[in-house]
DNA sequence: TCAAAAGTGTTGACTTTACACCCATGA
DNA sequence: TCATGGGTGTAAAGTCAACACTTTTGA
């Protein structure tokens, strides 16, 4: 698996002798989960001494075999044990500083997973979820990029169905209003809410009511087949055909 | 300038030595320009052979003690000589075969500048605007690197004031709607573009009247000064406060 | 006087927000 | 019978889209 680099372009070639300096690419992926309410985190006490005591996202070097794509999911499959997640590239950050150890430049990605569905390699890992509302100072530039993915989180909420991934197979519309709340950080009008869901039908009636609640039961949905995990393509298409602006 | 990358994490330590293989990290930037009333790409001929007679974006390997953001500026004045420039990051493509000499990750970003104020290192370079209608194969994945980019400047230009990067410091209203045109690859309605336009209160009127033109001369306008250059901090914060949605 | 573009308001359609009452269930 | 949340509609405000005529200038 061992490549060596050979790289030919004088574009390339003529600036930098690339097997002069070590450097090396990491992904680092904030895994949301929901539960009780409130948005989480999953976080892992750092093992570098300059960071004891502070959590870090999961992260690992890239391999040279490997996709950006496919290393984000090895990632989250050796954490969590879950594969079939949905993951989505944020930023990359790559202060020259920005690892203690070496240069490492880090493609950042967020997921989005069922707390519930999820029960492998936790503690045993010094793996935990935290509230965002609890989160200070983190390991590395590790602050930002959760801020920013947080912040692509709430761009992308309302406009691709993507926070079923948080929520088990079944939920009611209160469930799903929520958990809007929570990522958003606001509270919502459950009339225009529930007319709002409606209009962008993502959504199937699956003709059940909630159980075991100690209220009038709702009913329960699930998200339409072909919306299930991974957000769809992007439209990127040929030059002109946008949607329309004026 | 050589640092040697000794990685002390047993989180990156024990699943990859580092040392075992090459990679490289270049940028490349979709320096986007108008001119004639269209959208231009900057390209440079392609010295791959398994390229030829393709072009491609202007990219380099990012140096050891460079930031992403100093690389990309490096590259801009490099090429076209000009800092000041208004970049931004769009994606990170990694590919395992997506450079044919070995393994580059690249970060793409793209850039506005005013064609008029760049008059360097042009031909003498190989180096081209072409219209984005005019463009089909490029080398490497710099053809979806561009559509990315592309998807994402449209996506911008109606939140954020930063088209007047393509334009000369004094423009009229027509200048600008048709800008938007060419971009968006839409035509829009003039009444509803101007009230559009005002009610973001980007523009100073300068109390000048176009010249030389064959028909009754419009005014002039100049972005306000707070707007020149780079776009406005992005409005991270503390965990709630978000834009309302309901 | 013609050609070209500047400049300017109103209406109807649609979208968004704010808001309150009765109902079903379990405790 | 009470507490909890389920379920539902309407009116007012705001935004967006469509649309036409008069003015200014240079050729």
């Amino acid at each position: 698996m061992e490549k060596i680099l050979k790289l030919k372009t004088a574009e390339i070639e003529k600036i930098s002798n690339i097997e002069s300096f070590n450097i090396a690419i990491s992904i680092d992926c904030v895994i949301f989960g929901y539960e009780n309410k409130e948005l989480k985190v999953l976080l892992i006490k750092s093992d570098l001494e300059e960071f004891s005591g502070l959590y870090s996202l999961l992260g690992d070097i890239i391999r040279p075999d490997e996709d950006l794509e496919e290393a984000s999911y090895r990632i989250l499959k050796e954490r969590t044990g879950m594969d079939d997640v949905y993951l989505e590239q944020v930023h990359t950050f790559g202060s020259v500083d920005r690892h203690p150890s070496g240069r490492v430049i880090t493609v950042a990605y967020y997921s989005l997973i069922d707390i519930k569905h999820h029960r492998l390699n936790l503690t045993h890992n010094d793996l935990h979820w935290h509230s965002l509302s609890d989160i200070n100072k983190l390991a590395f530039d590790h602050r930002i990029i959760l801020e920013t993915c947080l912040e692509r989180l709430r761009e992308q909420i309302m406009e691709y169905p993507i926070v079923f991934n948080l929520l088990p197979d079944k939920f009611s519309l209160r469930e799903l209003q929520e958990l809007y709340e929570a990522i958003l950080g606001v509270s919502l009008d459950r009339r225009n809410f529930r007319k709002k869901i409606a209009l962008k039908e993502w959504l199937d009636d699956i003709d059940e009511m909630e159980k075991e609640v100690t209220h009038r039961p709702g009913k329960l949905y699930r998200v339409k087949k072909k919306f299930r995990k991974k957000k769809q393509p992007s439209k990127i298409g040929g030059y002109p055909q946008v949607s329309s602006m004026s």
